[in-house]
DNA sequence: ATAATTGCAAAAGCTTTGCATGGCC
DNA sequence: GGCCATGCAAAGCTTTTGCAATTAT
């Protein structure tokens, strides 16, 4: 749970104007656990805030991931969709819906760092490691 | 490389009908190694095959998805990219660039089995794993 | 005060769809 | 011959853009 206020210091915290519009985006990301999309953030809001704009969604959601208060999720059906939580952690993808969930595993992570760590790939700096994990919910 | 006379195989073993449409742009994935997407097909294709139809690339590329003979990309940027390799591999990823190139490691895969055939997952049964590394080329 | 952000609407991608025509088996 | 695939153009959906009006610092 993150309250409104730690919202205000996350955007604070990257010199970016605090503005009800972006507060709400970022809410929604927090609260929408499935790795939203524009069209769900925009639905969860319209309740508590009718009038924001689609187009300043899109803006704020991009600004938001340039500043890192976001990530973009990668996805093959070409919606754009993002994830709040920022620490590592992997992906669920479920085949048959788009239902993407969390998956965290210390222990799969040290041995991948382990394992990379020896390796020297020639012609690529890592910067990231993520599991995509395919299959189905029971 | 993959001989045309292969690829019209892999369509019949499906019970495709094999028309020149669908070889070229399955031809066309197995040539364009860097994970093309339908701008890259149809560019590649007009040469030798200047009037294909844009709505056709889109539906033989999705029978072709759907027929297992070609796998979409997971991206983040709203563009559908297609890889003709489908055997396990990983991808790398390039954070400036839309360069993506195939990581193969059987080292890892095994590890990565193994911990895997240990851990019990109660709600998911994976189907397939596959990594996401995120950086830079050089 | 002023520089950045929002809203709105238009436009720009990329992809899908419908239907008549044509081609594979 | 029958049925499936193709071509073409229109429509669909998501995302981007431009600019005037508004707002945060």
């Amino acid at each position: 749970m993150v309250s409104k206020s730690e919202i205000i210091e996350k955007l604070k915290g990257k010199q970016l104007k605090v503005t009800p519009q972006r507060v709400a985006i970022l809410e929604a990301c927090y609260q929408l656990n499935n790795h939203p999309g524009a069209e769900n953030i925009i639905h969860f809001i319209k309740d508590h805030h009718p009038h924001i704009s689609v187009g300043t969604v899109y803006k704020v959601l991009d600004s938001l991931v340039e500043n890192k208060l976001l990530k973009r999720v990668k996805t093959e059906n070409g919606i754009m969709r993002y994830d709040a939580v920022l620490s590592s952690h992997h992906h669920l993808y479920c085949e048959e819906t788009d239902r993407i969930e969390d998956y965290v595993d210390v222990e799969l992570d040290s041995i991948l760092n382990n394992y990379f760590r020896g390796k020297k790939m020639k012609n690529f700096k890592i910067k990231d490691i993520k599991l995509q994990i395919t299959g189905k919910f029971k």
